[in-house]
DNA sequence: TCGATAACCTAATAGCATTAGGTAAAATGC
DNA sequence: GCATTTTACCTAATGCTATTAGGTTATCGA
């Protein structure tokens, strides 16, 4: 039989199981088929005690994603510290995000499938988080215009939309299929022809080029 | 006062009006906030009477843009008919479905927002339609790579998924921050970018580069 | 004109999120 | 060490919402 939990560290928890069988049951049935009283159950917790720590439903549905998210920003600093080159740092990105996908499935289905399309998320933490996130590329998208390395006049909004519009094409195709194969499948070259759009030309066409038919 | 219908014209009627009815209010409120009654009060019905139409909520979410992904589809031969050369293609194709999207909104909301996230939109028509759709832009990859206006080893896939994405991700912006500003600023800016990707270069690299440091 | 059927209704039913109100163990103050 | 407060948790409502049962009235075909 369960013994009750010494208020010093039940708090936490049962917190952190309450948010575990969330993610879990989110991930697995989707948001609108997991009922409360699954949460709480598989957390060992009666439904009324999980309002003890949660506002609702929807509350937790947006507040799980919130240190995940939080932790992929801290990472990604020391991640790309010491690469040298946009491209490098652009491949570096992608590689260390897809990976993070890989390694927290729950989260990411969660944050792709169900948080992006609630209401509420553009005045959430993560939103504000993912943000920050992709905000990353367009300083590395400056500097390699700058540097030389890539088109110097490449507009870096447009740049991060096609990265990020990628990237978040594949995470949600992959998601949507069940995870049922790698995510870094032809990686390389779909890295590849994606940083031709970004890259300088060794050979630029004459600035008037030939108006053909 | 409401007069009934007659019968032969009520079934096609009312299916109308309260498609109608649920694609506004999912639209505005999203899909969970509205509730059935919501739906057939604005249909000028009652409750029951939806079911005569439609099995469920959920059926209907799933039916609304049916209709509108189809009409895509038999339109989207006919705007690229008579268009010489793969990037001029890519170029329609893009113009023509984000100008599709901005004249219904209501539907792209649905499809992007709770459609794409629901768990049974792959065994859906619609998602059948969609795949079709995207489909389609492997068979003008391939063609441009055949007639020299492409790289000649450009894989249609990858080249599919940069281009589906980055027009998922825009249109999704767009509906996420309600369509407050116009889908084609700087989209020549953003196609012709993207398009580099693709194009074979005029003045292509040694097979043998220079190893760099 | 008379069933039959179509279109629609009111009034249950049942499932689920959320809340009220309580209990008992642990912590705190003295 | 005992009284009091607080914490963690519970059972049992409450109220909203999707869905269904069963009926009613108008239209249609013969």
């Amino acid at each position: 039989m369960a013994l009750r939990n010494s208020p010093k560290n039940a708090k936490e928890n049962a917190r952190e199981r309450i948010i575990n069988s969330a993610k879990k049951l989110f991930a697995e049935q989707g948001y609108q088929k997991t009922t409360v009283v699954d949460i709480s159950r598989q957390a060992g917790l009666s439904e009324a005690a999980l309002y003890e720590y949660f506002q609702g439903k929807e509350d937790l549905l947006l507040t799980i994603p919130d240190l995940w998210v939080s932790e992929l920003l801290q990472d990604l600093d020391e991640q790309l510290f010491g690469i040298q080159g946009a491209v490098n740092k652009l491949r570096k990105y992608l590689w260390w995000y897809l990976r993070r996908i890989e390694q927290a499935p729950l989260d990411a289905k969660i944050v792709y499938l169900f948080l992006k399309t609630n209401a509420n998320f553009m005045n959430t933490e993560v939103y504000t988080n993912v943000k920050t996130l992709y905000a990353y590329l367009l300083s590395i998208f400056a500097e390699g215009s700058q540097s030389g390395e890539l088109k110097p006049d490449l507009n870096p909004r447009l740049a991060r939309d096609i990265f990020v519009g990628t990237m978040d094409h594949i995470v949600t195709r992959w998601l949507l299929k069940d995870m049922s194969y790698s995510l870094f499948d032809n990686l390389e070259n779909l890295f590849e022809l994606m940083v031709d759009a970004y890259r300088a030309h060794r050979h630029p066409a004459p600035e008037t080029a030939p108006q053909e038919v």
